[in-house]
This record gives C-alpha cells, structure tokens and sequence, in this order.
DNA sequence: GCGACAG
DNA sequence: ATCTTGTCGC
C-alpha cells in the first residue's frame, strides 16, 4: 500500500549548468518587502523535508502541518519519487523540490508558512531550496539550515535567543540563531515573503525544548517513515 | 590551482 | 543526506 514514485517535471535541469540558469532567472520573482505573516498569531506551520535511498532511486518527501501556537500536527502528507538531480552544493533544490512539490500538493490544508531544512537568501547566488520553493509555491517560506554554508559568522552568545547575523560584506543575508542555550545555533535565512526579523521569530517559535523547530523535526521523521516504506517493497 | 561546501 | 555501537545523561 505505498505510493508509485512520481514522475520528474518535464523540462527539470539536467546540468550543473542549466540548473544555474534556472536560478538565475527565478531569482527575480522572490519577493523580499513583505513582513510575512505575524509570528504571535496562530497560524499553519508547515515543515518539509526529504530522505534519499541512492540504491534504488528513492527520495521521499513530507510535509508536516502544525499550529505554530500548540505544535500540534494538523496534516501530514508524504510523496515519493526518483533522484532529480545529483548533490551538489548550491543545487540542492534541483534534488529536492520535485517530490516536496507532490507531497505539498496532497496536504490538505493551506500552509500559513513553510520551513524548509536549508538555506533561502543565505545563498551563492542568492536563491536557495527555501526562495526556490517560494518561488514556486507563492507561499511565505523560509531556510532553517543545521549547518553553515556560504557566508561567515561570528558565534552567537550562548543564551537561547541570542543571534549574530550571516553577512555577505555589509549586508545581513541571514542569522545564525541559539534556539537552546548552549548548544549550537541553526542558521535562518528568508526564502519568500517574509522578513528576517520574523522568520528568526517562527524559528524561535517553533523550536521550544529542541534545537530545531518541531516542524522540520516531524517532517524528518515522516519522510524517514515514508522512505522505509518506499524501499522495503521497491 | 587548492580547499570548502545546505542536504 | 547516509553509513553505524556504544555511551553519557535527564
């Protein structure tokens, strides 16, 4: 009883090369002035997050939904389907987002906002997973990535709350944010729609007792689950 | 040219 | 991401 793997996109990058151009040209359409939903009201927090099986092909996806303000889950929805792409740092969306896309699609409830495992703005080319999927989807999203990529940072003083931003030359592209004391932050950039301030504030928000947000922490586990299933009868 | 490098 | 045993601690 588990799902056909999806077919890839027509047209999906083949190449390191055109997977950049794609980028490129969609970086335009993030949409950067607008504040973003507010962090103190409840809304639909959706978390994604993706699991690969290289050995037969497999990648799986979910989505997890949870009110922002109980943490309780809402929906979930899974998907699987084929690698779509190789690894490659900067190109991560090219792996990922055809199968978070199919298992977006059968949630049944409309994100308020989407937290993707990864990075958004804090990106070389200025266009991560988190601004791709934006993009997109026309959701609000944002990146909460485990660990640092591109852009230097000064380590963020040890208490929960604390932040010291990511900077490229003078501009703040993202913040590496302690969501527990004293243990190591997680590193937030916006993806669509939202603001940095507040997309620091959701993280803060949904991470509570654990250093990564109960979001992305459901997500992992769902795909994981999902991913069991896929290849035990693949 | 040599490393570093989200997941 | 994924491969992997035990181990320290709440």
């Amino acid at each position: 009883m588990s799902d056909t793997p999806d077919e890839l996109p027509a047209g999906w990058p083949t190449t390191e090369a055109e997977a950049t151009a794609v980028q490129d040209e969609l970086r335009g359409r993030v949409v950067r002035d607008e504040p973003g939903p507010s962090p103190d009201a409840p809304l639909i927090a959706v978390g994604v997050d993706v699991a690969y099986d290289d050995e037969h092909d497999l990648v799986a996806a979910a989505a997890v939904a949870l009110d922002s303000d109980t943490l309780e889950v809402v929906a979930e929805a899974t998907a699987v389907g084929r690698v779509a792409f190789p690894y490659v740092p900067g190109l991560l969306a090219f792996r990922e987002i055809p199968t978070v896309l199919a298992a977006l699609d059968r949630l049944p409830v409309s994100p308020g906002l989407v937290v993707c495992d990864g990075y958004g703005l804090a990106h070389p080319r200025r266009f991560g997973l988190a601004s791709h999927l934006g993009v997109l989807t026309g959701l609000p999203t944002i990146g909460v990535a485990k660990n640092p990529f591109t852009f230097r940072h000064a380590d963020p003083g040890p208490l929960r709350g604390d932040t010291s931003p990511l900077l490229d030359g003078a501009e703040e592209v993202g913040r590496a944010v302690r969501t527990r004391s004293g243990v190591k932050p997680v590193f937030v950039s916006v993806g669509h729609r939202v603001s940095l301030d507040r997309a620091c504030a959701f993280t803060l928000r949904l991470a509570r007792e654990f250093r990564l947000p109960e979001t992305t922490r459901r997500a992992d586990a769902l795909c994981r689950a999902a991913l069991r299933a896929a290849s035990a009868d693949a």
